[in-house]
DNA sequence: ACAAACTTTCATTTTTTTTTGAAAGTTTAA
DNA sequence: TTAAACTTTCAAAAAAAAATGAAAGTTTGT
């Protein structure tokens, strides 16, 4: 396999790999882009590698930057653009999960809470509702605390992660 | 807020999330109902409840049955299906990291080898490609491992996780 | 073997999401 | 201030994903 072949399988893939997981394809393929070249990139040349409009390298290029994982940048002497992509793994992971929980998880726990706070009368469905939300509530804020703190400290997260949550 | 309104509020909050995780909305949203039910719910409970087609509901608990977080129960001197979640929240984190592992984080993992594996010519963009893929590899590579060390051991899983990354 | 009581399948339709591209907007330099 | 060189916006089109429902399939009891 030659370069430019492997270049564009891992975009694919990375593409394909967004849309199972929420995002989408064309975002994915523009971060994956940006992820493995080497100097930046700019909007035209994203858009002749990846064959996409104007509009729709715009748009996500917005969104990636309000995710907080691609930069823009400005090349002396250049009117154009260009974009760099956080190339820190633990950088980018973090920034993934903070967002993810702050866009989803916060907004779902605290649907959880209500729901769960209901009066219960006496039968056992109510009763298994209150009791299995409740769970559900404690059980998914736990999992966003763990990665909040498995994020946190980025580097050498186990150790800090045990110090900190067996004390 | 009554029993009716919060269990529908926690459906559909449910099958939004879903939406955002690459999972299809009816599908989270009839693993909601059958997780806060105290009883089995036959196919065409679940129809009523949801307002979906027959064809929708049949597919879409095929598809969950698949996943392994719902299950068929026959009730005794019924001819009709009965269906039922995990409720175990561990058991359910268990089973949709495990398929989520199989099904994509592993063929991108074959991917990312591959594709990092090429030779490259000495030039800075293909240095840059080579470098960056192989650190992607283990990074993906070990935070799949985590949480595979996460999901089995359940319980106290922290305290054995870790024993077994420390030693 | 039959038929009643169900469930599954899949071509078609509907809905949702994504993409396009042209117009509007912005910035810079002269 | 003007115009060239860009970027953003957004209504409309296209593509992708999900849902429908009727026909085909299966199972069970007699």
């Amino acid at each position: 396999m030659e370069f430019k072949e492997a270049k564009n399988k891992f975009v694919q893939t990375w593409g394909a790999l967004g849309s199972q997981w929420g995002i989408n394809k064309t975002m994915a393929q523009i971060h994956a882009l940006l992820m493995v070249s080497h100097e930046p990139i700019s909007m035209e040349d994203i858009m002749e590698e990846l064959q996409i409009s104007r509009g729709n390298a715009s748009m996500n290029l917005r969104a990636l930057m309000d995710w907080g994982i691609v930069y823009k940048e400005y090349k002396a002497g250049e009117r154009k653009e260009f974009f760099t992509a956080e190339k820190d793994l633990d950088e980018l992971a973090v920034k993934i999960s903070r967002e993810r929980s702050k866009r989803e998880i916060k907004p779902a726990l605290k649907v959880l809470k209500e729901v769960s706070a209901i009066e219960s009368d006496g039968t056992a469905a109510e009763k298994h509702f209150v009791d299995q939300t409740s769970k559900l509530y404690d059980f998914v804020l736990k999992a966003d605390n763990v990665l909040d703190k498995i994020t946190e400290y980025k580097d050498n997260w186990l150790a800090k992660l045990v110090v900190k949550i067996m004390k």
